[in-house]
Order: structure tokens, then C-alpha cells, then sequence
DNA sequence: TAGATTGTTAATCGATTAACAATC
DNA sequence: TAGATTGTTAATCGATTAACAATC
């Protein structure tokens, strides 16, 4: 699919953003764009954009620029959100239901199928149509459904324990909210770490030494 | 307080896990530790780690490594987690609530102060101890209390709204949770954002080309 | 055709890694 | 002292920016 075998993920994560905003101009029905339009609105270089873009294919038109729609296509489909993979989430606590109740699965490219947690109180209720199982089940849901992915939203203390029957149960991808590191541990499995709480210390640091100090783009996440 | 002006953003971000990890040693009862050891544990270069602190200053000793605890005390202030920078959150929704309630705010230098929302049916009761404000008050609250940072998790169409109010309040950072990217409105506020649909659809991106074709740090977020 | 803007190569810049002298 | 490990400089690597020929 790729024109490339080796795309960074450096441009891997500014796809998303070019996603959010082609679909934005799509709204507001901007048909098409220019490298130069978009990196102003972006806050970026026209080259990186241009250079980004070409790691997958030529999908402007000299002296035309970029379609918005089908420019926004590619994108979609270069990241995979026309996928149905199937995804589940460890640990119905308030980051958990947040999720499971916030983040629109469907467009991006998942299908959420079961959540687990320990708590009896919920267990058997529902979260936007998805039921909520007793995490002794685990293994047999997983062997029936196959879940590729897994958002680890357990305590931390939870976490290793989780994360390795899942690892053994076949998951390719953790989006992982624990505090634990998954990342050496499991260097076959795609992870996704976000830490919010080394979000905030970043933060932290920024207000600290605002007026420059720091270099580079404030708002990379 | 750093030894050099300018220390990049990539060095920054990498601050609070080391602040993670060294609190894990302290934990353990480890109390020192050389950089090729940490190395290991992180998945890094000790290259990188000493790069890193050096950036700040010279916390090790030759022919020993580095105390745990201190060095921990000493990253935490250079990130500022002792400081009780006031903060608010806008936007007393499922991610808002998760946030109100699982970010440990004192531990990571700030103070949660208000919270606010348009609800009038959950206006006037608390989270964890912390007062949920009509949004019509916010001008009149943070007259007086002075929050530093905002924490905005509102819906994405109410989001440049209430930014460009807060802007005026004087608040010098947002931990942007809301789909609107603040960064090109608002250059001279710190923004951390956290989109976690990018997020998502990265690791769409990475589960599809497993096997190496992404190349560098998976793991950065 | 002339103007605009891409795709792509070359130049620059910054971040990471390697090497080693300093020193505990 | 000898061994270990830092702090720091130099080398490498990768990512971003600039430039421009190709072409719509």
C-alpha cells in the first residue's frame, strides 16, 4: 500500500491531524487546498506537507493543489479507519466508560465488542450497547471473538497481569492508560501509550518556562 | 534553574517517565542506579540518558551512577510537580469526570480549583471534593482565583469559545482535550494536547503494518 | 500560453549515538 | 590503585526545510 517500505513515525502521527482537518474543510465545503493554505492553517512548512504526502503516493496536481475529499480518502485509508478491527476494554473505571462512552470506535477503524472489568455491581450492564463481563472470562471471550486490540484502562497494579494474558491471547495492539510500561516487555505488540499524567508534567514544565525556552513544536502528542 | 537556555521539547517529554521510572526504583528500594542499567529498563541509550540530564546538570557520579531518590527530587523540579499552580477544568462530561477524578492534580504541580460545565443539573454538586460552576461564572471565578491553566474538555463546537475567553483571563496553559486544535490560534499559550482519536487511529496504523515498517519509537506520546 | 503548485532532490538543521578523557 | 561510570565532545543519523524542474 505504501509507495515507501520505511515511513517514519514522525509522519505516521501528523496523518491523523491532516485527517481532522481535510474533514474539516470538507464541512465548510473547501474542495480543494494548496500546500501553502494548509501548512498556514496547520501551523507547519508547505515542504512538510508536500514531503509527508509523498511517502504514500502523489495525490495532488501541479498548479491545482490537493482535492480535499479524496485527499482526505487516501489518508483514511492509508491509517485504516475503513477497518472493522475488533477491540475491547480492560477496566470499566472512570477512564474506561469515558472511553467506551466518548471516542467513536466505528470511524476509526474498530469495532468495540466487550468490556471487562472485576467490579460485580457492573458486571452484565451495558456501555452504549457494549456489555460489561467478568475479566475471568477473558480467555474464553477472546478465543470466541478475537479481539485485536485491547485499551488497558486497570489500575496499574492490574496491569502486567492483564497485559500478558492478553499478549498470549493474540493481541496485536494495546492502547494503553496504565501506568505501567508495556513497551519493553512486549516489543511484538504495537502499543500506544498515553500517559496522561506525563502529559500534565509536560504541561507543568511548559507554563514554567514560557517565553521560549523550550524548542521545537509545543504541541506534539 | 537549567543549565542551558534552550532544551528541546523532545528532551522535555521524556522527563516524566524517567520521573516514573526513578519513583518505581525508590519504590523497590533501589538507590542507585547507573545510566546503562536504566538504559535497559527504558527501552533507551544510556547515551540518551546521560544527554538528557545533562542537559540540566551533572546528578550523577563517576565510577557510581545515580542516586534514585535524588535524582528523582531534582528531575521533579526541574519539571515543577511541587508547584500548586491553580487549575480548572471546563467541560464536566464523561472525560472531564474521568479526569476530575483519576488525575492526581497535586502530585503534578497544580491545584484543581473549579470545575464548570452548562449542565444545570449537575451545577452546584462536586467532584472529589471540587465544585462544579455554572459556565456563565467563569469570568467572575477566575477574577478571583487566578487559575493557570485550564483543562478543556468540552465538546469540539464549544471549544473556540471558550478558549478565546480564557485567553482573555489570562491562563497561560490548556490541556486540550476537545477535537479544536488551539495551537495556530494561540502560539504564546503553552498547549498540550491530547487528541486521543489520533491516538487511536495511529495505533489503526501501526496493528496494519506490523512487522517493522513503521521505523522509530513506537512508544511516544 | 502563462501562472501556479506539485513532486522530488539537495541543503540544512537537530537529535541520537559513539567514543573517551575525567574522576569518583 | 584499579574499575566503573559519568560528563562531554565528536560522529552519525534522521527529519525538516529550501529550491527548482516538471507539469497541470
Amino acid at each position: 500500500m505504501s509507495k515507501h517500505e520505511h515511513v517514519s513515525l514522525s509522519v505516521i502521527r501528523r496523518l491523523p491531524r491532516y485527517y481532522r482537518f481535510l474533514g474539516d474543510l470538507v464541512k465548510s465545503s473547501v474542495s480543494r487546498i494548496s500546500s501553502r493554505e494548509l501548512s498556514q492553517r496547520m501551523g507547519l512548512t508547505a515542504s512538510q506537507i508536500r514531503q509527508d504526502l509523498n511517502c504514500f503516493g502523489g495525490f495532488g496536481q501541479q498548479g491545482y493543489g490537493y482535492n480535499t475529499r479524496s485527499l482526505q480518502g487516501e489518508i483514511g485509508s492509508i491509517l485504516g479507519v475503513g477497518g472493522e478491527y475488533p477491540a475491547i476494554i480492560v477496566g470499566a473505571g472512570n477512564i474506561g466508560r469515558a472511553i467506551a462512552s466518548n471516542i467513536d470506535f466505528g470511524n476509526m477503524g474498530f469495532n468495540l465488542v466487550g468490556i471487562f472489568d472485576v467490579n460485580p455491581e457492573i458486571i452484565g450492564t451495558k456501555i452504549k450497547d457494549v456489555t460489561i463481563h467478568d475479566i475471568s472470562s477473558l480467555e474464553e471471550f477472546c478465543k470466541k471473538k478475537h479481539p485485536m486490540i485491547a485499551v488497558l484502562t486497570t489500575p496499574r497494579d492490574a496491569a502486567p497481569d492483564i497485559a500478558e494474558r492478553l499478549a498470549k491471547l493474540g493481541i496485536v495492539g494495546f492502547w494503553n492508560f496504565s501506568h505501567y510500561d508495556l513497551s519493553v516487555k512486549y516489543p511484538n505488540i504495537a502499543v500506544e501509550n498515553v500517559h496522561l499524567g506525563d502529559s500534565l508534567m509536560t504541561l507543568c514544565y511548559m507554563i514554567k518556562n514560557i517565553g521560549g525556552e523550550v524548542t521545537g513544536d509545543t504541541n506534539n502528542v
